[in-house]
DNA sequence: GAACTTCGTCGAAGCGTTTCGACGAAGCGG
DNA sequence: CCGCTTCGTCGAAACGCTTCGACGAAGTTC
């Protein structure tokens, strides 16, 4: 391995011209410039990324912190993450991702201060979040991916859950439909304080009221058999349902399943609407989904860039920024088929 | 952020001291130790992680490397990780995840010559592997899920097709099938070197030989897309399919929506099992695949527990394993329908 | 052309650890 | 009780880089 050292004895200049090279911190001649690009060639050399970090006490390293539970990650997920990798890469930082899940918070802490990360984005935020406070006890900047209770005083970045929802209603409900159910995940996952989960509770509520229709939510067990359950739960309260919009994209192949074992089709007897689902998840239900589809990669990018902006820049301004999902359709909505669309009161 | 010199100041001991305590290379006696901790305890200490990587030459960071493709991680590739990370924070390591695709060679060459890695696993490996030389010229250590074309000179880890496959394919003969389909990953893909695909589909050939039967093996693409054609192939290509075997875990749902769409049922008419899949993903299904469970987390574990034991310890042996899927029959296998078993020759 | 800047380079002082050699104090066999 | 190890501690030298202050040389300003 060779050093800085070996490099400037063979361009024959000092040291530091050589990290200036490097840093670009002051001005260098072309010349001394050529001769020690040279030398670095020749020698193949690769500064040593701890020696950098503990002089300059910055690692150029972000962390992605990302619960890893046993589900594995969807494609949205994954799209966060190459997303967040690019950006990353085009700011000259590296990104790791760090499988610290709820439990270990010590191992957070330890991580954190150790210096080791000069910046964190945080996925799957809850309402109440530890992790931030621990972050932030560290004094290490951090953006979210989502939010949580309080968003004054952090940057995040999140999907636009009041938008994607009056989005997809507005799709059911300009096909015709009107008693429209509402899959959320669990109860549990509700009462502990899982934000999606519940500002897509808020939201339907709203948008459905606005449309005066009333709203019917059923929380489901994050399996299929979680929503097989959730759909006989549906029909009990609301046995003339003819819509179907889930959340839950776990549940929403019990929910298919169940249908069909019903005898009912979709979409023509029942349509779904899956929300924040990649169009690869979409696509494996037969019929392929009608779905909102989550801005991924642009969510762990701008996450990103806020965060080596912070960094780098001077200011340390906050970057709050919704996304709503897009409405992408395909074969598992149409018109209820029975009722036609009985233009009540619009 | 107090440095080892505060910690030392306040113990009234020398620098080494503390760092004795830390680290256990020389001993210390009781009373100075707890003096010593009481300080770190006081100052709320936390050892700077790049000035320790500096001076010890290793950064206690191993990494593991998974190329992230758009259709996301599958609960096996996250039980991989989780198990992994727990291997290693018992080791006293932590465990980043870096997204390096196949294309930047240069950030993994740049990753591994910065000596920021004390070793590293590789995931997804295909038989003729750059990586694998980019880290081996870069002096890397390295343990592969996986394996390259060339095992002999390796430590890895794998899924053992052969076992897998066999068992499988005695599973559905045992049921009285004699008209098996192998659906595996795409041509492109067997065409890339993609060992999984490749060792399956001689696998599949050696054990329907083997049981005097025939081998069809189908190609398909990974969507649902794939998995309809491929199952059009299918019956195709063998009119009295009764079972079908499928590596290909997105092409599954495709297939078995082809499967409902022909009117066919499942079980019933035709049987299916699933390849190196998660229980998660099994349970997706209607039915519930019958699945050949991959050792996930059990092969994440094993994987860094070779890789620190190479680090930690003297010796520099090699650590070659290869682990089998377990059956685990649920709701889409049974005895073929029309053609009761027809003990042909054995 | 004197008094200032700006440019390009150098030497040296850190950054916060680990680790090596040294050394007094015990413990021990003969 | 004399040399020997072993134990417990210390001081100082790395580790490979960044960054600060300094300083000639050259360019500007009046």
């Amino acid at each position: 391995m060779a050093t800085m050292h070996d490099v400037a004895r063979l361009a024959q200049v000092s040291v530091s011209t050589v990290s200036y090279v490097l840093t670009g911190t002051r001005p260098i001649s072309q010349a001394t410039r050529n001769k020690v690009l040279a030398a670095m060639a020749q020698l193949d050399y690769q500064p040593n990324a701890m020696a950098r970090g503990l002089a300059s006490r910055r690692s150029r390293i972000l962390g992605l912190l990302m619960p890893m539970d046993e589900r594995g990650l969807g494609a949205t997920e994954t799209a966060f993450v190459t997303g967040a990798a690019a950006a990353a890469s085009v700011a000259g930082y590296h990104l790791v991702l760090s499988p610290v899940g709820g439990g270990n918070l010590d191992d957070l802490r330890r991580l954190a201060s150790q210096r080791m990360l000069d910046g964190v984005v945080l996925m799957e935020v809850q309402l109440a979040d530890e992790r931030v406070t621990v972050l932030q006890e560290a004094g290490v900047p951090l953006v979210l991916i989502g939010r949580t209770g309080d968003t004054s005083t952090l940057s995040y970045v999140d999907i636009d859950f009041d938008q994607t929802v009056r989005d997809a209603v507005a799709h059911l409900v300009g096909l015709g439909h009107r008693r429209i159910v509402y899959v959320n995940h669990s109860a549990a996952t509700l009462a502990s304080g899982y934000g999606p989960a519940l500002r897509t509770r808020d939201a339907f509520t709203a948008s459905m009221t606005g449309h005066g229709l009333e709203p019917v939510m059923i929380a489901a067990e994050d399996s299929a058999a979680g929503g097989r359950a959730a759909l006989a739960a549906a029909f009990a309260q609301a046995p003339e349902l003819t819509a179907v919009l889930a959340m839950n994209e776990t549940a929403i192949f019990g929910i298919l399943g169940e249908l069909t074992g019903r005898g009912l089709s979709v979409p023509d007897d029942v349509s779904v609407v899956s929300m924040v689902t990649s169009p690869q998840v979409a696509e494996l239900a037969t019929p392929a989904l009608t779905a909102m589809t989550s801005p991924g990669s642009a969510l762990g990018r701008i996450a990103i860039e806020a965060l080596t902006r912070h960094l780098d820049g001077p200011a340390d301004l906050r970057h709050q920024q919704l996304l709503p999902c897009a409405l992408e359709i395909r074969g598992s909505t149409a018109a209820p088929r029975s009722r036609q669309p009985m233009g009540a009161d619009q």
